[in-house]
DNA sequence: ACAAAAGTGTTGCTGGTACACCCATGT
DNA sequence: ACATGGGTGTACCAGCAACACTTTTGT
């Protein structure tokens, strides 16, 4: 082992250029619901040794910029996004995960709401894929996936950020299916209802749907003030 | 925009040296209890800037190793410890986290029996803080200990985890005790050790606590193999 | 009229919380 | 004997799950 790095701290090794050998990137695992299944958005690589396979959306990180920057930058520049939900999930490290050299990449969850994707004008080799019928991706970028949908199968049931995947307004219809098809479980309606309305989050726009070939319901939007007061209340629940 | 950034993938800038100017680090905050209170192992910074503050226990990611393989030997190599509870946290990338360069570091979190850690054979500047005591830190790593500890705080109710603190054998009143110092919050006795029994992970030794100047507990030990069948069964329970 | 989904209430069970008394050990 | 904490049981309440019928709209 080197003296270098018995060191107590970095200082030493900093100075020394041989350290700054790596690349980081951030990859935008970008979810969305397009009334049906769950979708990602991917590119196809131009890469030889990934010919026809698709990866996530992301970028190398810039030597002036933070991690959740870059992160909002590839929405912007890839999808034309701006304020997305994104929150970071994991790195991914492994010294063989890039075939040109050693890149290590930061996966950012990104929820949004399928309509204001407009695939035409961002052009050529977006499009959104059934998350359910991706077998294999470029580099790690399935193992990227699996990683982020298990994040957001666990996270959809702490936080209310699911409603990033709907428009302002839906219905409990719209509602419930989207947590079935993250899930991969079904509720009973009338409990789902419940249990919905007793958190208190959602408001009733007093609208309803229309076009539907049946009798429509009501539509509701995220109540944000009435969960940032509920936030406060610590949550405590001991249990494996 | 570089027409280099531009590009669907990252081949063409990954051959560039240019993009190779990113240390990447991991830090490891190292939990542990005395029995009293939770504790974490900081190491006294010798860097100027950071005199006198004390820092988390981390090293360069060298070009052959993966992360999480970067964060057990820094567990290894400066605490003497194999076999650790390590769990990626999150990654930091402020470009002015660190003074010397930029540094992208990979937190983890650790728990450790305190007992297995010998800190006069590691030597000189290592030692353990009360973490409810810390309130500044070299670099930005009060808020990655921060960062860390509330995901302890979430983790212990959601995996048995916290059994990483304890010793092999403990008492219902030690897991409690360390569960209301984590969450700083007390628990009634009686229903609390309901609790644990109803989840059917503790294990009777069939031995009692020594050397207390009170009626002495039984000791139990965590149940693995209980734990793994337990697991199987999905957790759904939406409400955020 | 029929199909399709909206909307609504009750009951039983389970799990959480609050709470009080007796027991074993060391001093 | 006293202090300290171990060990146990009960009663109430809230939240979840299971379950069926009526209503509204479009075709």
């Amino acid at each position: 082992m080197s003296e270098v790095l018995k060191s107590n701290n970095k200082t030493s090794e900093l100075q020394t250029a041989t350290n700054f050998q790596f690349a980081n990137s951030v990859d935008c695992v970008i979810f969305a619901y397009d009334g049906r299944v769950l979708k990602v958005l991917l590119i196809e690589s131009d890469l030889p040794d990934y010919k026809g396979q698709c990866s996530l959306l992301g970028d190398l990180l810039r030597p002036d910029e933070d991690l959740a920057e870059a992160s909002h930058r590839v929405l912007s520049e890839k999808v034309g996004l701006t304020n997305v939900f994104l929150e970071q999930v994991k790195s991914f490290g492994s010294f063989k995960r890039h075939p040109s050299g050693r890149v290590i990449t930061t996966a950012y969850l990104a929820l949004v709401n399928i309509k204001d994707v407009q695939l035409n004008k961002m052009g050529n080799a977006l499009s959104w894929h059934a998350v359910s019928k991706i077998n294999s991706m470029a580099f790690d970028h399935k193992l990227i996936l699996d990683t982020c949908l298990q994040v957001l199968q666990r996270k959809i049931q702490e936080e209310p950020i699911i409603f990033n995947l709907l428009e302002k307004r839906f219905s409990l219809r719209d509602l419930q299916l989207l947590f079935e098809q993250i899930l991969g479980i079904e509720f009973d309606r009338r409990n789902f209802r419940k249990k919905l309305f007793t958190t208190g989050l959602l408001t009733d726009v007093g609208e309803m749907e229309k076009d539907v070939k049946h009798r429509p319901g009501k539509l509701y939007t995220f109540n944000h003030e009435a969960y940032e007061q509920i936030k406060k209340k610590s949550f405590v629940g001991i249990l494996f």
